[in-house]
DNA sequence: GCATCATGGTAAAACGATTTTCGGCACATG
DNA sequence: CATGTGCCGAAAATCGTTTTACCATGATGC
């Protein structure tokens, strides 16, 4: 039996005639060898491995994880397989950079933008001929990009704490406090304009994406001359970080101050105050991304999109309630 | 040029004599068309990868986030890069685990063993010619294994809750309440003994290892006769649920109950109160881990080892009082 | 009876590196 | 002059698949 039979039989080719009685053969002796296909090999030989590499930040970032998830399920689906790097390694080190991007260790990258130089990273992408989509990213260049409708959840979540009756909302600023462009300020700041509110400097703060960030930005809103009486942070960590913070000032959530967090965490329940939040379909991201890094393997061209659906919902739960009133007990 | 010259130049190869002026002809070349080695090409001669897989069984679980941070580090130093898998998929899907299991798309596998067909997986795993090695395990099998001192952390719990005073101290253990032999009922068994305390069944329920599990597992604890006291929860997310249970039934933390938690993650200090917990060398096991790996794909012999370095630690917070009386305010 | 065609395969050439073998050149030695 | 003997580097074999080209053989068409 020649290699060339085997191979057309593995692989389903319909331009094979051949007697059923051979494809039995070929089907029972692989089965008694447990054989399975060498991968180098057949990557070798078709330019194509059947791997997807996807860079995020932080793996354990919980916000990453319904990501990766969402990733995850869509690569299998789609019948490959899925190879997690770290985007901080990759940007710091340049020999790893090359083997993941260089080598056709991947077809394709998923990359999560974060840290300071994280535009030499994408100009350096870019300049290769890996195919890649930008995660969570609404730049406008040369690589494609996945994100979400940060901007509409960010409004949902303010106009909630202003039909609360709150006039004094303080934001957490992801990318920090001079960051007046990005989506969720936009938002933020779109709420409060169209409810006719002036929209205070000092009610900005940085609330970065992690829990440290988090609490040293809500102090930071603590110690300014008008005290906000109702807090968006722009980050599920953030938000964690942030009610730290007022529980150390002696503050309760809500009677003192209202709490909303950005993305909806399997944990945002079991805080106290449970924390209500504004949830985006950060796993759908994930899969479109797979799909648009697929469909562009294929020879389509870069795009930009922003997945709408499921559109962003609010959560309520314990962690708002109108101002100057103590809200349910903890 | 022959490619040949190339290659050796590339792998620093000691046995070939070359001049000085070629071989910076070499790498001026491979610079100027920015080569990079074909990984597939390279893979198919040597016949070694340079990828390891790690398959987990929820990448979201931030519990394993720490020791896919280990894993991650020790891999890139040893200059391997990392595969992540989904355990739950390969349990499943038997095309493909026969694709990451038997085409040598990676050297070796680092398997965190979970779910109800565990056993029949290692069973497949062991039969097959990939090196593996069972992480946070401690099965005497064919396969190597590496496990925490979950014992001696379990023992420390305990024994800080009856270094407190209380005598009704409830566990919920991670492998359901019917598991009497694991290793961190052992250790909390040990500790109530080693008092002269006697150990009631009604106090030993099933915690899981997410948040919801925890919350039943408490809901039960509290409906038996005996209430507890004290509850040492097995796993860090189930000490989450376990607290919103207790907030639910209208219970303080620590004024009516104590509770310490299994292993410390980084929100364990923003919960309300902060929760106490022993804290593991999670990222060490990942470490260690892949250092088993990589000796074992070397040729040496299967072996279980436990790490117990840096020891488990007691991480003091807001959570654990003495009994009856009430802790200090959240 | 000769050309054509479908059938059921075989044989061989890639794929892009690594590794082993071999050969040519220059120089020294007997 | 013949013969080693270092040095450098070229050639060729190899890894396990996929893919293309091709070849018997017997059946069919005319």
């Amino acid at each position: 039996m020649s290699p060339g039979v085997v191979s057309r039989v593995f692989n389903a080719d319909a331009n094979l005639r051949i007697r059923d009685e051979t494809r039995q053969r070929v089907l029972a002796a692989a089965e008694e060898l447990s054989y399975t296909p060498n991968h180098a090999a057949r990557a070798l030989r078709r330019a194509r491995v059947g791997v997807l590499g996807l860079a995020v930040h932080d793996v354990s970032n919980p916000i990453y994880s319904e990501i990766v998830a969402g990733v995850q399920r869509a690569a299998t689906e789609a019948g490959y397989t899925l190879m997690l790097a770290d985007a901080d390694a990759l940007a710091s080190d340049d020999a790893s950079f090359r083997n993941l991007i260089g080598s056709r260790l991947i077809d394709g990258l998923l990359l999560q933008r974060a840290g300071n130089n994280a535009d030499a990273m994408v100009a350096k992408i870019a300049s290769g001929r890996l195919c890649t989509i930008l995660l969570n990213d609404r730049t406008r260049g040369p690589l494609s990009s996945v994100a979400l409708d940060d901007e509409t959840a960010a409004r949902l979540a303010t106009e909630h704490l202003i039909g609360l009756g709150h006039s004094r909302i303080g934001h957490l600023a992801v990318d920090g406090p001079r960051s007046r462009s990005q989506a969720r300020v936009r938002g933020w700041r779109s709420a409060l304009r169209a409810a006719g509110m002036a929209e205070e400097p000092e009610l900005l703060a940085g609330g970065g994406h992690t829990i440290e960030a988090g609490f040293e930005g809500m102090r930071q809103l603590l110690r300014s001359e008008i005290r906000p009486t109702a807090v968006f942070a722009g980050n599920a960590l953030s938000a964690v970080g942030a009610a730290t913070a007022l529980r150390q000032a002696g503050l309760s959530i809500p009677g003192d101050i209202s709490l909303i967090g950005f993305h909806d965490l399997p944990f945002a329940a079991h805080l106290t105050p449970p924390l209500t939040t504004v949830r985006l379909p950060l796993r759908a991201m994930g899969s479109r991304a797979v799909e648009l890094l697929l469909e562009q393997l294929d020879g389509s061209a870069a795009r930009h999109e922003i997945v709408r659906s499921p559109a962003p919902e609010l959560i309520e739960r314990g962690s708002c309630a109108p101002p100057g009133r103590v809200g349910r007990a903890p």
